[in-house]
DNA sequence: TCATTTGGCGCC
DNA sequence: AAAGGGCGCCAAATGA
């Protein structure tokens, strides 16, 4: 029974071809063209679960989706590989496409990856097709070739078993994302509309902006007795500098404190005016449609292995619109958020003892205050992320000194990851995902500024406040992409026939969310839980540290927690 | 004029 | 002694 079929797509028309491999990667049979690569994938996925290796999950599991109703189990996807064994082979922002990956591994010229923008009139269609191959190579022949090398290459890491994993993670969340950006996310136009209306009342007409905006607006003006643009700080600050308050920026945080009645008035206005811009009627024209909002994820869109969205800010939607989610009739949300969950894989990843004590149990800052704090859950929750953050200003440094002291090992972790950055070096997460080289950030002169520090030191230590975090981002987003991935397995296997099986229809670096039929959503959660417990098992394998997944069955997502 | 940068703020 | 991590999006400001 073959592990692996390679498949490669005919440049046009359905047709393709398929070539079984070994565990290897060493072809088993001749290439096989297909007239309909769909019903043929479709096929084979339904009598041998194969692994999927192919060029791009992005630009050939949508095309297939909109002719099979099968779901792919497993995938290897060239490009994802080829940017994480590039990034850990010290060569992050080469071309990752196969033409690259091919180009390489015959020491031919290497294609740019092309560019989104599309800026040099190139036909990118075609290209994207070809993923940068030149015209006389078999696409199949370089899906075979580039695969087997990169299994090669990702045996030759210092923690193969690692990095296979978070290959198999990394390809499972692009046909997740795929998926996601299929199903959508279910969004209520009528509450959105509700709670627009509320807050900014009636919609105007042709796109101008609501009338208590555009009071609010007024009313600062008179306030500080002049003409000013609200949107632009500069006139903000002069304004207010005009009327005798000098503020060092027009920050939420640095109106709040401000000494006059024209503050609170700005500060009202900027939040209304930002709900009407950024998630008013007009985004939800764009991007809600039949019922559900559909943004497009960028798996590995973020060094750290953080996914990135295009279009429709997904990942920042504001609390105050999450009543807007609701289940369809007769489903729920099921929505899984793992609490603390970077703090957890520091204590994870340093085995510092009173750290795992402390990640033992359910509310970690709270453990922490008892035993290192005072009692004081705040200062705790302070310290600790100060200490993942970098940040050392204020009432951080004080925390950090306990911390230095209670949990040697934990701040032993993050100040060498900051030590090598500063020194520019690269550092990796739990499953290898490796940071960039600061390339050109070391440029620039030595003068001193004000303060007595150079350009070239303050970026090294701003780098290596990067890398410091980026060890702890990076390993949580493997973790997250890990508990994806098993889950995204485990709810197949719930997929019954004759009814909407359960959907994965949101992921944000700690929080994912199913939508369910009603009588699955225990199914489901369990499933949650399950998937935690593996994923916690297979990153970080024997540890102390719980990772556990707060797990809420809710109608809508405003009620989750 | 269009493209890029900056300030601010939403999310984690 | 001091230095808070990552993103996307909007509108304004700046630059070519």
């Amino acid at each position: 029974m073959a592990e692996l079929i390679a498949v490669a797509a005919d440049p046009v028309g359905p047709g393709g071809r398929l070539q079984a491999l070994d565990g290897d990667g060493t072809p088993v049979s001749a290439a096989e063209p297909v007239p309909d690569l769909a019903s043929a994938v479709a096929g084979r996925e339904q009598r041998l679960r194969p692994r999927w290796v192919w060029a791009a999950t992005d630009d050939l599991y949508p095309r297939l989706l909109d002719r099979i109703p099968v779901r792919l189990g497993r995938c290897h996807d060239l490009k994802l590989v080829e940017a994480l064994l590039l990034g850990h082979e010290g060569g992050h922002g080469q071309p990752r496409s196969l033409g690259a990956a091919w180009a390489r591994l015959h020491r031919l010229p290497v294609p740019d990856d092309p560019r989104d923008g599309g800026t040099d009139g190139q036909p990118s269609l075609f290209a994207a097709d070809r993923h940068q191959l030149p015209p006389d190579v078999d696409q199949l022949t370089a899906v075979v070739a580039v695969h087997a090398e990169q299994r090669r290459r990702i045996a030759a890491v210092e923690h193969p078993e690692r990095m296979r994993l978070l290959c198999a993670a990394e390809s499972a969340g692009a046909l997740a994302a795929v998926e996601m950006a299929r199903d959508g996310l279910p969004w209520s136009a009528a509450v959105h509309d509700a709670l627009l209306t509320e807050l900014l009342g009636p919609r105007p007409a042709g796109g101008a902006r609501p009338e208590r905006v555009e009071r609010l607006a007024a009313r600062f003006q008179e306030a500080v007795g002049r003409p000013v643009n609200p949107d632009s700080p500069a006139q903000v600050l002069a304004a207010f500098a005009r009327v005798g308050v000098s503020l060092p920026s027009t920050r939420s945080h640095v109106l709040k404190a401000a000494d006059h009645p024209a503050a609170a008035i700005l500060l009202r206005y900027k939040e209304l005016s930002r709900v009407h811009s950024a998630h008013g009627w007009a985004w939800r024209e764009q991007w809600v449609r039949d019922g559900r909002f559909r943004p497009e994820y960028v798996v590995g869109g973020v060094v750290s292995g953080r996914w990135a969205t295009r279009g429709g800010g997904a990942l920042q939607i504001p609390r105050l619109l999450r009543s807007a989610v609701v289940a369809d009739p007769g489903h729920r949300l099921v929505v899984a958020d793992a609490g603390q969950l970077e703090p957890r894989v520091l204590a994870a990843m340093s085995g510092d003892r009173g750290l795992c004590a402390a990640a033992a149990g359910g509310d970690m800052y709270a453990d922490l205050a008892r035993t290192a704090f005072d009692g004081d859950r705040g200062r705790a929750k302070i310290g600790l992320l100060a200490a993942m953050y970098g940040q050392t200003s204020g009432e951080a440094g004080q925390l950090l000194a306990i911390l230095r002291r209670r949990f040697p090992a934990a701040m032993a972790l993050v100040e060498e990851a900051a030590r090598t950055g500063e020194a520019g070096g690269v550092v990796r997460s739990q499953l290898g995902r490796t940071s960039p080289r600061p390339s050109d950030l070391w440029a620039g002169s030595d003068e001193e500024s004000a303060d007595g520090v150079s350009p070239a030191l303050r970026a090294a230590r701003a780098w290596g406040r990067f890398t410091r975090n980026f060890t702890i981002q990076a390993s949580a987003a493997d973790w997250a992409l890990a508990v994806l991935a098993a889950l995204r397995r485990r709810l197949a296997a719930l997929d019954g026939y004759g009814r909407t099986p359960p959907r994965l229809v949101f992921f944000q670096h700690d929080e994912v969310m199913v939508h369910t039929p009603v009588e699955l959503s225990e199914a489901v959660a369990a499933a949650v839980a399950e998937s935690a417990r593996e994923a916690s098992r297979l990153v970080f394998g024997d540890t102390p540290v719980r990772f556990p997944l707060e797990t809420s069955v809710v109608e809508c997502y405003a009620d989750a927690k």
